[in-house]
RNA sequence: UCCUCAGUAGCUCAGUUGGUUAGAGCAUCUGACUGUUAAUCAGAGGGUCGUUGGUUCGAGCCCAACCUGAGGAGCCA
């Protein structure tokens, strides 16, 4: 007789048959019903044990968290809360757990106390829920890319090079920290490390993705990125999953045709397939929110809202309209926000990308074509508008209670004006000759754009904080585990 | 990094203008009960009040510094 997963037993539709499961005790009521879970289900199924006919040491080590084997009789349920239970025939304790010291109680726990418990809290059932849907959108990605003639390409971990521009860096060494050599100059001679030069953890794989853009055609990346940034926030992590696709021959506005459909394809995927968890989750979220003030409660459960943005168009709106829009706006007029709009060209805070989102639009808003300064150095100029103001293709797809979800562009193809820009934001011609190679030989129009996997995760789980949405988080002062 | 709030039993929290022996629910343990659904009933054990220093006759409570966590901001994905 073959193990059988509890999302088997409770699929199946056949009863008063022997079958053998085995699982992890969530908990024993009346000494006589065991909940049991294995992971492959939200869902328990009920073992029930006719406790006169077992030993009664052999029942006192039925405790929460214990693993089992079961044999028994799948038979239709007496009680009202399910379908089917195990009448239980043999039972063996495969793992003991210590009731007075095992920290995951049936009952609420915090995610505060459950992140200090991180390698027990996927024993809860938000956190499993929340670990299948992970890994569900990451099949569900690569599920995209693939059907639609993409390439997955693994980019470097370790790099060499210091100008991706996006953020502070975690250095790679194997020196001496106490005793590095020295250069005359007595600053760290990097040319004795590993690597004879500085190397840092990656922050990015767009600009060696756009090598292969370049050559493949259409790829994307999906792996761990790096960010030494010192940021406590509910929505940054020091480790984190990033999606990168990279096209040749696609102008911005491809970009954002292949982004939004990328979106609504994934999230679309875990609707179908994930409906027990989304509805566990959903429940979950409504539960929390129950303690709220009105106004603070989402207008959509979570499963609308998934829907919502699977079903409806995202809205479009460059950023000089987007200005135009939030300087006319109320909280602008009656100063409630505490970076007022005044002239073209400032940068976009949080509460302006709230407002445009949640409060004006009410969906996934893409902006784009940004003011050049605030932008990348390899982002492609645009011809300047009739005021003489110099903009960028570059996009940022807004969602509601998470913010920036995707951020993108085309990228400049044109050798000297990349040039120029390099320059001016001194960044060495040296450093980037393998990228400027790209735009002396066969250049091209292409673009792309960087997703953070985790936000995607918060965003199908309804989950508020980042720390709860990967199974380790990095953060500032925390690496355990 | 900045602002705000918090840290009291294993967990979630209460603790009055500073005053004797710091409380509750859940969990745990013991017993009872046994078709339960966060089972129920009775009883018991469980505390260096985040750390260090200070004020005071006396500090969980007041002051200072530090540590940790949360929310928000900045940076960004």
């Amino acid at each position: 007789m073959t193990t059988k997963t509890v999302a088997e037993l409770l699929s199946q539709d056949i009863t008063l048959q022997d079958v053998t499961v085995k699982g992890w005790v969530r908990t024993f009521r009346a000494n006589r019903f065991i909940a049991l879970n294995d992971g492959s289900t939200i869902n328990n199924i009920q073992c029930v044990v006719d406790f006169e006919n077992f030993d009664e040491a052999l029942l006192k080590r039925i405790t929460t968290g214990a693993a089992i084997h079961i044999k028994g009789e799948l038979v239709e349920s007496q009680g009202k809360g399910q379908s089917v239970e195990i009448q239980v025939k043999e039972l063996e304790i495969l793992g003991d757990s210590d009731a007075e010291t095992y920290p995951i109680q049936p009952k609420k726990h915090t995610f505060e106390f459950l992140r200090e418990n991180a390698h027990l809290r996927t024993r809860t059932n938000t956190f499993s829920a929340v670990m299948r849907l992970r890994s569900s959108l990451s099949f569900a990605i690569h599920k995209y890319f693939n059907e639609n003639g993409f390439y997955y390409m693994h980019t470097p971990i370790i790099t060499g090079s210091d100008a991706e521009g996006a953020g502070e860096m975690f250095r790679v060494s194997t020196l001496d920290p106490k005793n590095p050599p020295l250069t005359e100059d007595g600053d760290v001679n990097y040319k004795e490390d590993f690597f004879g030069k500085e190397t840092n953890l990656t922050v990015s794989g767009q600009l060696e993705a756009e090598t292969f853009a370049m050559s493949l055609g259409k790829v994307y990346t999906f792996g761990p990125t790096f960010r030494a940034e010192n940021s406590n926030t509910s929505r940054h992590l020091a480790e984190f999953w990033m999606i990168e696709p990279e096209v040749a021959f696609m102008d911005l506005a491809g970009n954002m045709d292949l982004a939004e459909d990328f979106l609504k394809s994934v999230l679309g995927y875990v609707l179908e397939n994930n409906d027990e968890d989304l509805e566990f989750l959903d429940k979950r979220l409504q539960d929390a929110e129950k303690s709220l003030p009105q106004a603070e409660r989402s207008p959509m459960n979570l499963i609308d809202k998934i829907k919502f943005v699977v079903d409806n168009n995202f809205k479009r709106v460059s950023y000089t309209e987007a200005i135009d829009i939030l300087r006319n706006c109320k909280p602008n007029k009656k100063k409630k926000f505490k970076y007022l709009i005044e002239e073209w060209g400032a940068d976009l805070q949080s509460e302006h990308e709230r407002y445009l989102v949640e409060k004006h639009f009410k969906c996934p808003v893409i902006l784009f074509d940004y003011p050049a300064n605030i932008k990348a150095f390899y982002m492609r100029l645009n011809e300047p508008d009739n005021e003489g103001r110099e903009t960028v293709r570059a996009m940022d797809i807004l969602f509601p209670g998470i913010g920036e979800m995707v951020g993108g562009s085309q990228r400049e193809e044109r050798l000297e004006v990349l040039k120029e820009k390099m320059k001016a934001l001194d960044i060495p011609e040296e450093e980037l000759w393998w990228y400027l190679d790209l735009r002396k030989y066969g250049t091209a129009v292409h673009s792309g754009f960087g997703l953070g996997f985790e936000r995607l995760v918060m965003f199908a789980t309804g989950m508020g904080n980042i720390r709860d949405v990967i199974p380790y988080p990095r953060t500032p002062q925390n690496a355990e585990f």
